[in-house]
RNA sequence: GGGCGCGUAGCACAGCUGGAUAAUGCGUCGGCCUCCUAAGCCGAAGAUCGCGGGUUCGAAUCCUGCCGCGCCCGCCA
């Protein structure tokens, strides 16, 4: 609870002083503490005991009896060489109620901090439909483009077009090749395509990248094939217009079904910058040049050029090869162009990154900070697995996107058609994309980026666990109960009165965590963890239901206007983290 | 084989610049709808912090060895 913390430094100081503690480094001390019911922030006294000679346990206890309780801090005690200092109900509530928690925005319309991010996530390859495994990258970075909005930041979110190379080369190279027919005698032995998805072009265009895929592995045509792409490849890579138009009308609308999907779960970019600009206009020429200069640069028998990372304490394969023998350049030598240009759009750059990529980004952060230019800092996540095994769209051992959210969205229809038997059937729709998308995002959100996970259907359907429906179920409870004070007369715009005589101990807890909201957002957006906020806002709704058994805010027909302030500030938080999140939230479900 | 990362209750997650009885949510079990949406609330049980050593007054946290899982080790992207 950092805004307690002034209140005790000023407490503290002090005492400390008169024990002879002169140094100032115990604020870094002062933490949360552990246990609510001790308090908020705690002074562990542990690194007095040499200086004073004294036991920890009777530091704190001494130091308990130097300091009188405040109008802030109304309780102060000490345990097992721990300071304990716990915030006044009272004061807490004038605070709250004063409208000085700051509620954010995370659609970013009014940026209010003074750094610009720039956050580059997906970024996947334009050949096929997303598969879960896929969209986590997406699900991730959106969130955190919305949580850094959210804090202010103003943020640009980047998709980077992969528009040249093998993979798009081979879907090129098929749509030009194959007929229909062709491609389905190909892919005979395969589950066929989705009605469903019949005119998305993602999933279209996938049959004929998967069908090209298969007869690169078949002796017949191998070779031709591979001297046809490698041409274009070639071609594409030193600029050639008419290539890269070709793969253009070829990726497109693969990418477009693909954006499609990501709009469904709210996920939109504001720029999209293609690979190719930087082999066209020069840039990707000017790196290699520069490369070439520098002190680990190195060169193989046939010409290709690489940088000795070794030198600069890379372990492992330490060669970074970023020119190939015929003088093109690699995907990470353009990759690096990127950087530098993506750091003359903004002050702070964030990627994210499957584990793959671990060391291709290392080897590009190094060069970065070879070639004197700052590096980005990246979110890495691990991948999904299916309980049959890793996903590979290759063999066909995939879930996508596009049919979870179906069938999120179908469950999410049983439920309140279950449970809300008067609702009409425009109603339930709407309600149960609402829901489905809300908790497929919640679900791979809440997950520490770092650990991979196995996907199972019936938890990623599962709405009465730790999921998005808890959360919004709370909200619309607070905005139905705003609905009927409205109702009853009361101008929602001017409630900020505080009862002090009667703040129950349910109404104290939610505002403790109220009064943590903005430093969780903090962690999570400084450290990068959107999952650090997911909790949070999990631990808000959960207070919000403690106080709504508690606190009636109509009773009787009559409204307690003290519990309705803190009802709608809660709510307001619980709207904006739900943004942030990506969440929708609802006024009825 | 080498490198990087992960391993905390049935599940998920926090803590990891060493320090309080390892926190929180879900699930489980037991209870609660004449009461603002029961997609809810209350209570209880549940952890050899992967395993073994070491450093320390004190280790989930630091060091080390092992085990398990993931990823990488292309002049691919």
């Amino acid at each position: 609870m950092e805004i307690l913390r002034p209140y005790v430094e000023q407490v503290l100081h002090p005492a400390l002083v008169s024990l002879g503690i002169a140094e100032s480094n115990w604020k870094s001390m002062i933490a949360p503490s552990r246990e609510r019911f001790m308090g908020d922030l705690s002074l562990p006294c542990f690194a007095f005991a040499k200086q004073l000679g004294m036991a920890p346990n009777l530091i704190a206890e001494k130091l308990q009896s130097m300091i009188e309780p405040t109008e802030v801090i109304d309780e102060i005690n000490s345990t097992s060489g721990y300071l304990n200092f716990k915030v006044s109900p009272i004061w807490l509530a004038s605070y709250v109620a004063s409208g000085q928690i700051r509620v954010g925005d995370a659609t970013g319309e009014y940026p209010s901090g003074d750094r610009a991010v720039l956050i580059e996530h997906t970024s996947a390859n334009p050949n096929g439909p997303f598969h879960v495994g896929r969209a986590r990258n997406a699900i991730l970075g959106d969130t955190l483009v919305r949580l850094h909005r959210l804090h202010g930041n103003d943020v640009r979110a980047e998709y980077y077009v992969d528009d040249m190379g093998k993979q798009v080369a081979v879907l090129a190279w098929a749509l030009a090749n194959l007929s229909a027919e062709r491609v389905e005698e190909i892919l005979s032995d395969r589950e066929p395509l989705n009605e469903l998805w019949k005119n998305k072009a993602d999933h279209e265009r996938v049959r004929w990248y998967q069908a090209a895929q298969v007869l690169r592995n078949d002796d017949d045509y191998k070779e031709d094939i591979e001297r046809e792409i490698a041409a274009m490849v070639h071609a594409s890579e030193n600029g050639d217009d008419k290539v890269l138009a070709s793969f253009e009308n070829a990726y497109q609308p693969v990418l477009d079904g693909m954006l499609q999907t990501l709009g469904r779960l709210g996920i939109y970019f504001d720029e999209f910058t293609k690979e190719s600009l930087f082999v066209t206009n020069g840039d990707v020429s000017k790196v290699m040049q520069k490369l070439t200069e520098l002190d680990i640069h190195g060169v193989a028998d046939n010409g290709a050029e690489y940088l000795d990372l070794g030198a600069r304490g890379l372990k492992g394969k330490t060669e970074f090869y970023f020119r190939r023998g015929d003088g093109s350049s690699l995907y990470a030598t353009r990759d690096i162009a990127y950087h530098i240009w993506k750091f003359t759009q903004c002050d702070n750059l964030i990627n994210i990154l499957g584990e793959d990529h671990k060391l291709q980004s290392k080897q590009v952060s190094l060069t970065l900070t070879e070639m004197g230019y700052k590096t980005p800092e990246v979110l890495f996540y691990s991948f999904i697995k299916l309980p049959e095994g890793k996903m590979s769209t290759r063999r066909g051992n995939v879930v996508f996107m596009d049919d979870l959210l179906e069938e999120a969205k179908a469950h999410a229809a049983e439920v309140v058609k279950e449970i809300r038997t008067d609702y009409t059937d425009q109603q339930i729709s709407q309600i149960a994309e609402a829901v489905g998308t809300s908790a497929v995002r919640f679900n791979i959100i809440k997950v520490s980026p770092d650990k991979g996970f196995t996907f199972r259907w019936e938890e990623a359907l599962s709405f009465d666990s730790d999921s998005a429906p808890f959360i919004m179920y709370s909200h619309t409870r607070s905005r139905s109960i705003a609905k009927k004070c409205h109702d009853l007369g009361v101008d929602l715009s001017r409630i900020n009165d505080i009862d002090t005589s009667n703040i129950p101990d349910s109404m104290y807890e939610l505002l403790r965590i109220i009064a943590c909201h903005n430093d969780v957002l903090a962690r999570s957006v400084k450290q990068n963890r959107p999952n650090l906020f997911a909790s949070q806002l999990l631990n808000l709704a959960n207070y919000y239901n403690g106080f709504y058994r508690d606190c009636k805010v109509i009773q009787g027909g009559k409204v307690n206007h003290s519990f309705l302030a803190i009802s709608e500030i809660a709510s307001q938080l619980l709207k904006s983290g739900m943004i942030g999140l990506g969440i929708t939230p609802l006024e009825q479900m």
